[in-house]
DNA sequence: GGGATTTCCGTTAGCGTTTACGAAAACCAC
DNA sequence: GTGGTTTTCGTAAACGCTAACGGAAATCCC
């Protein structure tokens, strides 16, 4: 049925290993045996079994992924880019969705490592580096994507997340926002770094920052993302004096607070103006289309992808490298004041 | 460095095989030996390389995911339902996205096959069954997803696609939508059906289809989706009578559409209704809400892991299996006129 | 208590490929 | 031509695991 090497080998009176050397192209073949050879691999269509392959050089050309969220546009975005990417040098991605759940991830992780993959790429939900240790500890090549952790060595690829903060704090502030919420991210490195931007913008103008300011909305997983933007909206609406500008960790939070926020009568910019985060491509449509700051996404994959390719073809190196890119901010209507 | 079932073996005075029985719950052990055995796997942290357990039993535990579109809601969807029902069966997805171009496509099946899967999942984008042909060749089992084709014999999971357009045009028509558009989708399965089921809902109701009614906007890929509704909602606006309902194939279109007209001053629902299909998480959301048929993805994908779960452990039947599953008509702002 | 089962475990072989090594053939220089 | 080098190929072993078989020990039955 499937065409094996030795099947081609035994019709052309040729070893096994001949016929694997000219397949990968090896130096110690004679041109003429090495066409005979692909032409009869072309024509039976064959393709080396990989498994196999993989059994007796160690790598699988296998890439796993493992995310919070595969509906998440953020994670499908880097999703793409990976994938892209890796495309070209014949390299697969193994997805697998940790639903936020740290049990789950753990779970997953030691369930692929016995698949024996290249490389994990891990935007962990942990707050332990657990997996990512299990991970190390196996010998298989780590990047991480979008949240660091900082007692964890490792390679990085991910935005940076203060300046994020800052940028979209700045942006209210330059709109003429005198009292700016923060609706917070969990206290992972990503939520607490966006946190300290707003709180460094504040501070670079000389605004006091109030602590009940600054509203927690918990796991900020993405299938209630909206609720618990809803909620954090209520408690900032119940502040006195009412409060004019908002950050949000990301944009479906902000969609959820701007909802409930509208609903209490509010105008939006006027009355409060709104900075999301993430720049889904569905936040310029929204009733109110909604200023994000812009996590260059599909970069991430992309530059995730360009480590992974590095760290497998260089001979392995100690040093961890860390690819931080500039987010940027993309002013819309929730935002535009003057 | 990593354990391997020799290690156990030796360090235990059993042989391989044994050590083997017991990590697979067989019954020739004895338990003793077995308690024995398991205590020091999970004290040593073992898991068994499942690249030599594939390359033996010929099956890998990995099922090949092929879509148009990572990013795309409706896909995104279905990989979360797909992952979260497989995982139960320690079964993992590799997913590949064919980018909407039918030669890539075919690319990745080609070099997904040398993974040696156990099932492949496709949405294609071709307009042959070349790519499908291939896997069926490879003696590699099949689920279709969203896309059917006519003239190929295979096990499907679907939406009932006439239905649809049905669904959305009697809506339209229960609104009093008297001259309806459709912007229709590729020719595919999908596309046909559902401008069918425009077709069918028109006649029912004895209302005579204008052939310049029914707009193409080509190959709606989900990068350009959005500017491909634009463009067919300028060829809506140019017809005289004025149109006062539109049926978009799916909600990406439906949004470029949508703009276009508020744009030209429409009001929407007003002076047209509008309905799409999908039902993506953010069409709620919209400047106007969304009125859209709901595609059951979410459904889809497990549907889709059930199937190939019986697919697996039953002895393979020749029947192919239909899993057609029923639309359902989400009523918002964007076609409310009673 | 002897033959037939049953229970338990080891030996052997093999999955499809690559790596390491060695040998034959061809080529080379003098 | 002889010795040495290069080119080209084959043989053997291995990767980590499981399937198939067979044999020894324990158990059973009457």
């Amino acid at each position: 049925m499937v065409v094996r090497l030795k099947d081609i080998a035994a019709e052309l009176g040729v070893s096994v290993v001949t016929v694997s050397r000219a397949l990968r192209n090896r130096p110690d073949i004679a041109e003429e045996t090495k066409a005979k050879i692909l032409e009869r691999v072309k024509r039976l269509n064959y393709r080396p079994n990989l498994t196999a392959r993989s059994l007796v050089t160690g790598r699988s050309s296998l890439i796993g992924l493992v995310v919070p969220d595969l509906i998440h546009p953020f994670f499908g975005e880097i999703a793409k880019g990976l994938s892209s990417k890796l495309r070209e040098k014949e390299y697969y991605l193994i997805v697998s969705s940790s639903e936020s759940d740290p049990q789950l991830e753990q779970n997953e992780v030691e369930h692929m490592l016995a698949h024996h993959l290249d490389c994990f790429v891990v935007a962990s939900c942990r707050k332990d580096t657990d997996s990512l240790r299990r991970i190390s500890e196996a010998g298989v090549p780590l990047v991480l994507v979008d949240r660091s952790f900082p007692g964890f060595r490792g390679n990085f690829v991910g935005v940076d997340d203060v300046k994020v903060g800052e940028l979209a704090t700045e942006h209210l502030i330059a709109q003429g926002s005198k009292r700016i919420a923060h609706i917070r991210g969990p206290a992972t490195s990503v939520g607490n770094n966006r946190a300290q931007g707003y709180r460094n913008a504040l501070a670079r103008h000389g605004i006091a920052v109030a602590s009940n300011y600054v509203v927690a909305c918990g796991e900020a997983s993405d299938s209630d993302g909206e609720t618990r933007g809803r909620r954090a909206m209520e408690e900032i609406l119940a502040l006195k004096p009412r409060l004019d500008g908002l950050f949000c960790f990301n944009d479906i939070i902000a969609v959820g607070a701007m909802e409930r926020a509208l609903e209490a009568g509010l105008r939006i910019p006027k009355d409060m103006a709104i900075v999301g985060c993430g720049n889904f491509h569905y936040s310029s449509k929204l009733q109110v289309p909604l200023s994000s700051v812009d996590q260059k996404s599909r970069e991430i994959g992309e530059r995730a992808a360009k480590m992974i390719m590095t760290l497998l073809e260089k001979p392995p190196s100690a040093r961890s490298r860390s690819v931080i890119l500039e987010p940027e901010l993309v002013a819309r209507e929730s935002s535009r004041l003057k």
